[in-house]
DNA sequence: TTAAAAAATGCAATCGATTGCCGAAATTTA
DNA sequence: TAAATTTCGGCAATCGATTGCATTTTTTAA
């Protein structure tokens, strides 16, 4: 292989005196080639060490094999963890995978559709950012006859495939189980409000409280705490309250959960015994602190191959008139340490 | 957009009734277009909601602006902040991503490879699998004059632009800091001696053993141990040593230290009062363990962008003569309260 | 042995963008 | 006003694989 091109199909061609079109089909075990020419063929190929070219092969079939997926950060668990999985149903079905982080601004993720498009991938695989309110980027992808699904957050007025968490019924759970522990007054940390998945992790906390006849109170819902620091600050603010919560669910993250964790811990204020702490996503460290901490586990790696499969479903069914579907996987809530505070 | 297929060159062409070619160099905003006309066509390809066909344009241009990506697995920590600094890199140059995940499977790494290949990507950065030990399908990259950049977990032997952490320098101080602090009877576990960077960290502790004329035990030298729950088995037979080890050094990954830790506090066995530990990698967790872990920070996402930047860098350099190029990182120990006995 | 049917292969257009080359138009210079 | 440049824009080939249709070869049936 010192030649300065690679092999092609027409090199195959040349060398056995035949034609491209049989090389081709050939190559694509197609019908119609006759078993001791597809065998020479094969060999030649891989004498020449061949590598088809997909970039031709594409354009001429008119799809790509490409699946392309737009997350705000790949380095973030859940989504690292989605990815993986959407990769692992992917392979066997001979697609790719194009990533795309849109750092959670709204102006980056246009131009990941964008791209993508470019690119032809036959399906999208978005989480949109917390900047994204307007959604024709996303209408765009439908114009161009690609697949779209929307997969955690996700634009609900838009009519697409989706694959997300019951949310609000895991968030109802969660606080469900803290006041079935005792909790009196529970502190609500959401995240910003322009996601539907921190509205309805909402949702399902006033719809709990509802359901004991406990009162809402709006000092104990803080907006916008959603990272480590960001949770601490807002657990110094609610401890100082004249009247202080007894439990704080960190409906945003289990990083807001440690923060509040550690905040508790620096002020002597005992975990579970009296504050309850409950976080969601079940990342790792959750298991590990002291003490644990309650939280959610989304099943993150099979909403990933979830997701692939959707597709490939999806790709058989030819009836364009179905409604779009929209698969949702129920979350499990994960009881430990920090909310136990009964013994039963 | 309600028509079948999506807008080409021609369509604007056509609608404005000149040749392709022209629409072509004004999209490209090359020479030789009058003011006038580009602004026309460009006009036009909005309204028309023209989207180029990346797959034509690579095909003819013979290059594809891709970078593909192989990792054992997208959602181990180390290798998801890898690729967030690849691809915040790349995309600054208008390139994209493709990513693979080996599994650890040489077969599965050898596909991965083949693909990559087929989609005519312009590099491929890859840190091996953990069963790999024959690289044909890494010169075959070579063959087919794509880029090729090792990293992290390199094949030393062949020659390519290569991007490490220089393991044994921080593997030394990291056992050096052991001794500093007192610790007598240090041992290791060690990862799968086929990977370069299990056998670095190893030569490091030896090394540093040797500097302090210190014994080289190999009972205390336990293969294998990479996962949370074989750092367990390992430490609960180390322990159980009629001479145990008064530290131990999971040179495998922090999950190993993890599992080491957990042991111990379970034997209720004083860390770091009677027992040490190191771990490697600075996950998350070890920060917020009781007590925190010393470990080694890698700086993961840093090394993304040197990777992607390399790349571009050679690019340049149409010099071809020019050795491969190796740059190495210098991790940091950070060491916190699993191994400070003493108090200066 | 010959006609009909089936199997195998070849021809040439196609996918959409790019680009070298040439000619036309516009501009400058003499 | 004519000649020489310079600027624009078009033609047509090209990238490599695929595929509908035509043609040739082989097989089967009559």
């Amino acid at each position: 292989m010192k030649s300065k091109k690679r092999t092609t199909i027409y090199d195959i061609a040349e060398k056995l005196n035949i034609a491209p079109s049989s090389v081709s089909r050939a190559l694509n075990n197609s019908s119609y080639v006759k078993e001791s020419t597809k065998k020479l063929i094969l060999q030649t190929a891989e004498e020449l060490n061949y590598k088809m070219n997909s970039l031709a092969s594409n354009l001429r079939k008119g799809q790509s094999k490409t699946i392309g997926v737009i997350v705000p950060r790949i380095n973030q668990n859940f989504f690292s963890n989605v990815i993986a999985g959407i990769e692992d149903a992917s392979y066997k079905q001979g697609y790719n995978l194009i990533i795309c982080q849109s750092n959670e601004s709204y102006e980056k993720e246009v131009q990941c559709v964008n791209t993508l498009i470019n690119q032809h991938v036959d399906c999208i695989v978005i989480s949109i950012s917390v900047e994204t309110i307007n959604y024709q980027h996303l209408k765009n992808i439908l114009d161009h006859h690609i697949e779209l699904i929307q997969f955690d957050r996700v634009a609900d007025e838009l009519e697409t495939l989706k694959v997300i968490n019951d949310t609000l019924q895991a968030s109802y759970e969660a606080v469900n189980h803290l006041i079935t522990q005792g909790y009196k007054r529970i502190a609500l940390l959401e995240g910003p409000q322009s996601l539907n998945i921190f509205r309805q992790r909402k949702e399902g906390y006033l719809q709990a409280l509802k359901k004991h006849n406990m009162p809402v109170l709006n000092e104990l819902m803080l907006e916008n705490a959603w990272t480590k620091d960001l949770g601490a600050q807002a657990t110094r603010k609610l401890l100082s309250l004249p009247n202080p919560p007894d439990a704080i669910f960190a409906s945003t993250s289990d990083f807001s959960a440690l923060g509040v964790l550690e905040v508790a811990t620096a002020m002597n204020i005992k975990v579970p015994a009296q504050l309850g702490i409950c976080g969601y996503s079940n990342e790792d460290f959750t298991e590990i602190t002291s003490p644990s901490i309650t939280t959610i586990d989304q099943f993150s790696v099979d909403m990933g191959k979830t997701i692939a499969n959707l597709y490939f479903e999806e790709m058989k069914n030819t009836d364009v008139s179905a409604t779009p579907k929209t698969i949702s996987i129920k979350p499990k809530l994960i009881t430990r340490s920090s909310t136990q505070r009964l013994t039963e």
